[in-house]
RNA sequence: GCUCCCGUAGUUCAAUGGAUAGAAUACAGGUUUGCGGAACCUGCGAUCUAGGUUCGACUCCUAGCGGGAGCACCA
């Protein structure tokens, strides 16, 4: 979507350093694009140039003798302390301490500003996510893309673009009639709870298979359901249950975060979609079998059904109804969805039929995909069977965060045990690249030690302590006290280009990987050295705490943790 | 069968075509009262196989082996 190449670095140092670079090598008579990059270990510098081993061949000299002659013409810069050749030809850029205390000054100056870069600004998306069922209990998929989803959305903004977050509620389908009839014959319909409509949809889907006349009443009821027809106790049964749900679906996303500007109702698109399928066939569809269909086929996919032989839309006819009420409704630059990795021929399928009723639909909508979570050691107590739901796996590690705080002799908070357990899952989650399977295991995750959301709410916690514990504001940094460069202060400055990369990728876990990294970091720097010493440099030690601690706050708020001032 | 995705320490994950493939966990050992030990340090340990492209391959290409997802009226 955006025309930023891969992995590019967006900062004013780098653009600084290619520069230089550039005029060098045009000043010797070369010509080649200059692409830097971090080496992958810090002690190799902050910046590293491979542009020697890329010319050798043409210029026709061997890539370390040409890294010489071009380093030894490249000119002084006040935020270059060194430049070696190494390896087998990189140009090697040691970033000077003057550049980082200036630096460090300059987040602290940014505050809540710090990470945001209005790279995008100007643009806007629509974002699609956390599209629950209303008649199936909020489970942990659910959990997987509100994760992601938000997160994105977040990161997104981060960037400078405007986002509006919008989730589709399915409220009309065979499944949700099968939930309708097994709710009336349970004899629930006067007192609907949301743990009841989740054993009523288990108990239709089963009854459905097993008996035929009650396969028929189920059919007959779906049919009511689709034509609205609101004076039948079906539709009462329904609305109470679709409000209850939808309520339940608030709670449950705002307890993760999440807030939607918008819904727009699968029973909307289908009316929409069918419209439009009928309008195209048979220039785009084709009738077969009673039913409409889509000859993907022609177009290296499959042949599906967008209108049943009932005359009812299926989810493709759904999904083609919803992006054409998006356009009808919004303008944005770019529509993007995100569902499980399921689903991915599926939208194939949509865009293809998108691009033939209207190229800027498809041009303009965009379908990602998120990995499986599975749970493997460790129980979950769960209220309905096979499918763990979102609040119970929630709830668990919930407990386990309640009796970690007691076993350190912690403040048991209420607020604190849900923003650690809300962590520890999400962190879970976002740390591995999109698309790929999460395995979750819940005694690792429930440890909160190593790589886990809770190291690094720990840390910020840290962070805050001595900065309380210093009991000044923030502190004046007139100088660094003669501190040699740490770790920490090579890796602060990188933050907006992670945040960058995740935007330009749809890829969290860059965020995620960074903040452990940053971490892990001032956690070996911290155990080594002394902040509070009364030294020169004290100041600017709580200066890099500070920055830290804004780091990582800034950073678990863009995967949707929250940072606890003590844990 | 067709289409797509994935194979990296015992396990769970990283790695922008670059340097000695990084973490976490598990296991073994350790941390001078110094600001939070949910921490830190040391050790052990990995790119599925066979070719190819490239100055350079976990990464790109081909084949094979292994695992997963999707493929007509559910979403």
């Amino acid at each position: 979507m955006f025309s930023q190449p891969k992995g590019m670095i967006d900062s004013m140092i780098n653009k600084e350093v290619t520069d230089l670079v550039s005029e060098t090598l045009t000043s010797l008579g070369f010509e080649g694009e200059v692409v830097l990059e971090h080496p992958n270990d810090l002690l190799h510098g902050d910046f590293s140039c491979n542009i020697a081993m890329v010319l050798a061949k043409q210029v026709g000299k061997n890539p370390r003798e040409l890294a010489e002659e071009i380093v030894s013409k490249i000119e002084e810069h006040e935020y270059i302390e060194k430049v070696e050749v190494a390896g087998p030809g990189f140009i090697n850029f040691y970033l000077a301490s003057t550049f980082f205390t200036q630096k460090t000054k300059e987040i602290l100056k940014q505050g809540e500003e710090w990470g945001k870069t209005t790279r995008d600004a100007g643009k806007t998306m629509l974002f699609e996510h956390s599209s629950p069922n209303l008649f199936k209990p909020f489970h942990i998929g659910h959990l997987v893309n509100n994760t992601l989803g938000e997160s994105l959305i977040r990161i997104f903004r981060a960037t400078g673009t405007t986002v509006v977050p919008l989730s589709y509620p399915s409220d009309v389908s065979p499944g949700i009639a099968k939930a309708v009839w097994a709710i009336l014959d349970k004899g629930w319909q006067d007192d609907i709870t949301v743990a009841r409509i989740g054993e009523a949809y288990a108990h239709g889907v089963a009854q459905y298979k097993e008996n035929e006349e009650i396969q028929k009443e189920i059919n007959e009821i779906n049919a009511s359901l689709y034509n609205q027809e609101t004076d039948t106790q079906f539709w009462s049964v329904y609305e109470k249950g679709r409000a209850l749900s939808l309520d339940y679906f608030t709670a449950i996303t705002s307890r993760l975060g999440s807030e939607f500007d918008e819904l727009i109702f699968e029973s909307e698109a289908e009316k929409e979609g069918k419209e439009i399928i009928k309008k195209h066939t048979p220039r785009v569809f084709e009738e077969s079998d009673g039913a409409i269909i889509f000859r993907g086929s022609e177009h290296g996919l499959f042949d599906n059904v967008f209108i049943n032989s009932a005359g009812f839309g299926t989810y493709l006819a759904k999904d083609i109804g919803l992006l054409s009420l998006k356009f009808d409704k919004y303008t944005f630059d770019t529509s993007i969805t995100i569902t499980d990795i399921e689903q991915k021929h599926h939208f194939q399928l949509v865009k293809k039929a998108a691009e033939l009723i209207n190229k800027e639909w498809a041009e303009k909508s965009e379908y990602i995909q998120h990995g499986r979570l599975e749970l493997t050691t460790g129980k979950i107590s769960s209220r309905s069977g096979n499918v763990p739901l979102a609040e119970d796996i929630l709830d668990s590690v919930r407990e386990r965060a309640h009796e970690r705080m007691q076993e350190n002799n912690r403040v048991d908070d209420e607020m604190v045990a849900e923003h650690v357990a809300v962590s520890a899952i999400k962190y879970a989650i976002a740390r591995v690249g999109m698309g790929k399977n999460i395995v979750f295991d819940m005694e690792q995750a429930l440890s909160f030690e190593g790589d886990s959301g809770p190291y690094l709410q720990y840390t910020y916690a840290r962070t805050q302590s001595i900065l309380q514990k210093a009991n000044e504001a923030t502190p004046e940094i007139s100088s660094r006290g003669g501190l040699a460069i740490v770790a920490v202060e090579q890796l602060l400055y990188r933050f907006p280009e992670a945040v960058e990369r995740a935007a330009n990728e749809y890829e969290p876990h860059y965020v995620a990987n960074y903040l452990s990294d940053l971490a892990s970091a001032y956690n070996s720097w911290y155990a080594n050295e002394q902040v509070l010493d009364g030294s020169d440099a004290q100041n600017y030690k709580l200066g890099l705490t500070e920055a830290v601690g804004a780091t990582l706050k800034k950073g678990l708020w863009l995967l949707g943790i929250e940072t606890p001032e003590r844990m």
